[in-house]
DNA sequence: CGACAATGTGTAA
DNA sequence: TACACCTTGTCGA
């Protein structure tokens, strides 16, 4: 998935491309018809982000709310004055793989959204552009009071890092026994970290994965909030889950290569950018866990 | 072409 | 702990 900082980019996308515009919604595949019918002829007020949730609020207090899941994805669509309108760069697709790629559609041939090519189960519409959604886990019509209520079940989001945030997660790590990666995955401990994110801010801050979350140091506890703020707003900007710098990059890069852009995840059995230990994989609770041992030690 | 894994979560056993 | 969800990219035959 999407992890929370591709949620925040769709937030954005959805309040410059379609704020304050009345949406046609449908389901060219069916399952979300009955959904699509109680919002299609409203206008979009406003988009909101919480972690991996995202919410679009209509003007007669109905809610969208999407949850992207694992494959979860938006792709986007328009004339040059909804693509002008997007504040992130226009991305044609926003989810589980981000892409610029323009579409054969697009620009000035515009003239309403294609064909729907497979399982769309949204299409919101404005007079300028479109949206699809595919393959989210959640997508439903919900009240202001559902709304309330699931965003109750999260814990803080470093990407909104609002006053008294960091001390709420250090207090929500620090209750429980678990290990620490388990918790860093736990939405209501910390709400948009997902794999990737868990394990390269445990590698940054040499925090041993396995270690009980009632044993983190809250000072420590304190540098991984810091360090997820850091690096999933770097996130937001580029579309992009880079967390190591570019004294690890090829001379001369501007953007890390795939390769180099993480320090542990998928590196299982190559050598730590650091020490040189093989890095670790283990299975935690059904997820694939990298670490160094060497590293991340305690 | 089929098998499989993937940035996730909810539910049942 | 297992698997259901049900999309898409990648890799091997």
């Amino acid at each position: 998935m999407p992890e929370g900082h591709s949620i925040h980019r769709l937030a954005r996308q959805f309040q410059d491309v379609f704020g304050g515009q009345q949406l046609d919604v449908s389901s060219p595949q069916g399952r979300f018809a009955a959904g699509a019918h109680l919002l299609t002829g409203h206008t979009l007020v406003e988009a909101l982000a919480h972690g991996k949730q995202l919410f679009l609020r209509f003007d007669h207090g109905l809610y969208l709310h999407v949850h992207l899941g694992l494959y979860g994805a938006w792709s986007f669509g328009g004339d040059d004055s909804f693509t002008g309108a997007s504040s992130i760069g226009a991305p044609r697709r926003v989810g589980e793989r981000e892409t610029g790629k323009a579409t054969s559609e697009d620009g000035k041939g515009y003239s309403g959204p294609p064909a729907p090519v497979g399982a769309v189960r949204v299409r919101l519409v404005s007079a300028h552009g479109w949206a699809d959604l595919r393959g989210a886990t959640t997508c439903a019509v919900i009240t202001a009071a559902e709304a309330a209520t699931v965003l109750g079940r999260l814990g803080p989001d470093p990407l909104h890092n609002k006053p008294g945030d960091r001390e709420e997660f250090i207090r929500r790590l620090r209750r429980r026994k678990t290990a620490v990666a388990m918790l860093l995955m736990d939405q209501s401990v910390l709400a948009g970290v997902g794999n990737i994110y868990r394990a390269e801010v445990l590698f940054r801050q040499g925090v041993d994965p396995h270690l009980p979350g009632n044993k983190v140091a809250a000072a420590v506890a304190g540098r991984l909030w810091d360090d997820a703020v850091a690096v999933m707003s770097d996130g937001v900007r580029s579309g992009r889950i880079v967390t190591t710098p570019r004294a690890l990059w090829p001379a001369g890069t501007e953007v890390a290569p795939d390769a180099d852009a993480h320090y542990v995840y998928k590196r299982n059995g190559l050598p730590c950018r650091t020490c040189g230990t093989a890095v670790g994989l283990a299975e935690m609770a059904g997820r694939k866990l990298y670490w160094c041992p060497g590293c991340q030690s305690s």
